[in-house]
DNA sequence: CACATCATCCAAAGCGTTTTGGTAACGGAA
DNA sequence: TTCCGTTACCAAAACGCTTTGGATGATGTG
């Protein structure tokens, strides 16, 4: 069923259907209603490939998700990022357009978007430091909203970001208040911006309140199950061990429970842990009371937000760039403790 | 840059122009180097819509993704999935589209999606026993593939699945071997298709070597990490609490090994735990060794070839549809070990 | 009563491609 | 020479929608 038809159905012009179906004022409200119900009757939608030839909008936005080129890692998070994403999209009338994409295809991939015309705009996910796809995008004009931030990019652009580096910083503070004075930093990828951030976060607590800063305790790498484990592993046999972990996220967190209990120590106990907790779907810290203490934010809400924030970007172009800072909840778990050997 | 104005650059036709870049023969091979010269310099990309339009083809097939109702939850497996089936995409040039749909606007959203004619194919996540989807897109006919299937629909149709009951009937059978008797199947939702098959192995394992099945030993939940924990406190609270545990997911096994470990227990000698590992990238199963006994089988994998096959299917309509039963590895880690109880 | 205004509708152009149905030029065969 | 097949190109239609620029008749106004 195309418009063509249901106008000849209804004795009307393609015009007039079209105008009744998007609202225009040219059209009789006896007609309009007439016309309304037909189309709900043959079910008719009109033709997305069409109607955006037509209008120059694509009605679609799109994702691209790097992949790294390593270890091929997919981040977890991702899939509840999308998920408040698509509620707000689906809600706008909006489709998403997912490209998975290896590193070095990136910008190709971004140019090729705008001059396909597919998207009318963009979210930009995991940005590092000084990342490139900003400036690009910035160039070539097509709205796009960050997920996160890059550190060294002043123009100004849409972006929501948890406050990372308040959030490790609090939780630094906490654990020094706990008589920690030897904390490990197991953070993620620190070419990204968010890493960058939270380990500021962690620097600057140490600091003011005049402790070292041990290369040592500090680790960067992709936030795996593994790489909690590994890590934790090592960091023991260090003549001064930490008492104390600061992770970067729920998973890799996991893998530090893991080597805590298999050499026998208790966490909250022996060992103290604060994690990042992204508040995934299919991972919950805990029920009733809170097995990790955790920094926690709602990627979800984030995909909502951001989502949101494109959206109005693009109905109105004119507009300022929007952006967002969303402060961690710092929730106290059974995962922490005093430091008794500190006493 | 659109054709028109490539085609003026050349001092030739949209006709040619269009013809030498889609390797149409009757094009001088002079020209057509000269042609793909000019686009190459411009970085001319036909534009979607109108290609689309121009076609009938969307170069595009949509994913949609069930959020279930209570829970909310995306199932952690998705972005590996997804990240597979994006690469037999870019390879074969189309677009991916995500909608994340509530369970109850299922049929509205297939339906849309053929009517207004922005994908090519659907591939279908996470079936259920007797599929009300499968049925609908066999009625619209549109191209669609399954990961997965449903059991109850006979009618042939595109699908990939992983041997779910041989590979739950070979664990349960490797436990038995190893003296349990009293075994546990913490599975995933039973409405769920692979679910259910997964029950019906661990099932005829039991019975063909004459034990019984008891319904105290089997749940059925979304597979979250509290899922696994809590499962596991209540059933040692049994008269006869099990020996070992079946569980449909890492994420939930690493809850069970929670509950193991707080008990005071140790995985692999108190103890036993078979999961199923679907190979996430942020969850590897340990790294030497494997931490879990587990039926392996890469969804990552399972997207690559899903994609594949639907992408022959929609190039070739006649095409009778493929179907694939993928076998799960039984590997075997630290999680399992002989029933000293039952010596 | 003539004229402007308004409400309601329509024919056709336009969006950027592909594809149909040609034409012109050339070489070779009869 | 004439005719035919082939090669290399082109103008215009088509895809299904929105939007421009009227047209028509009814209504109000001076």
């Amino acid at each position: 069923m195309k418009l063509k038809d249901l106008a000849a159905l209804l004795g009307l012009s393609q015009t007039t259907v079209s105008r009744a179906l998007n609202g225009y004022p040219e059209v009789s409200e006896a007609t309009r209603q007439r016309v309304a119900a037909a189309a709900e009757k043959h079910s008719y939608r009109p033709n997305t490939r069409a109607k955006g030839l037509a209008t120059g909008r694509a009605m679609a936005i799109g994702h691209v998700i790097p992949i790294s080129a390593q270890h091929e890692m997919v981040n977890p998070v991702f899939g509840d990022f999308i998920a408040g994403a698509g509620e707000a999209y689906a809600a706008a009338g909006y489709d998403m357009l997912l490209s998975l994409v290896q590193d070095s295809q990136e910008e190709r991939v971004y140019r090729d978007m705008f001059a396909k015309g597919n998207v009318d705009g963009i979210v930009v996910h995991a940005p590092e430091m000084n990342d490139p796809r900003i400036a690009l995008l910035l160039e070539i004009g097509l709205p796009f909203a960050v997920h996160g931030r890059a550190s060294d990019i002043t123009a100004p652009y849409n972006w929501l970001d948890v406050n990372n580096k308040s959030a490790f910083q609090r939780a630094t503070d906490f654990l020094i208040d706990l008589g920690h004075r030897r904390i490990a930093l197991l953070n993620g990828l620190e070419t990204m911006d968010f890493a960058h951030r939270r380990r500021a976060g962690y620097v600057e607590a140490l600091l003011s309140r005049d402790l070292a800063v041990d290369p040592q305790l500090m680790r960067s790498e992709e936030m795996t199950e593994t790489y909690g484990y590994q890590a934790v592993r090592q960091m023991m046999k260090l003549a001064e061990p930490p008492t104390a972990y600061l992770v970067s996220s729920m998973i890799s967190a996991i893998g530090v429970r893991r080597a805590i209990h298999d050499a026998g120590l208790v966490m909250g106990r022996d060992i103290s842990v604060i994690t990042h907790d992204d508040d995934l779907s299919y991972l919950r810290n805990g029920d009733d009371v809170a097995l990790f203490t955790a920094t926690r934010s709602s990627v979800r809400d984030a995909g909502r937000q951001l989502a949101q924030i494109l959206i109005e970007q693009i109905s109105d172009p004119q507009q300022a760039p929007t952006t967002k800072l969303l402060e961690a909840d710092l929730t106290v778990g059974r995962s922490t403790g005093a430091n008794m050997a500190g006493r």
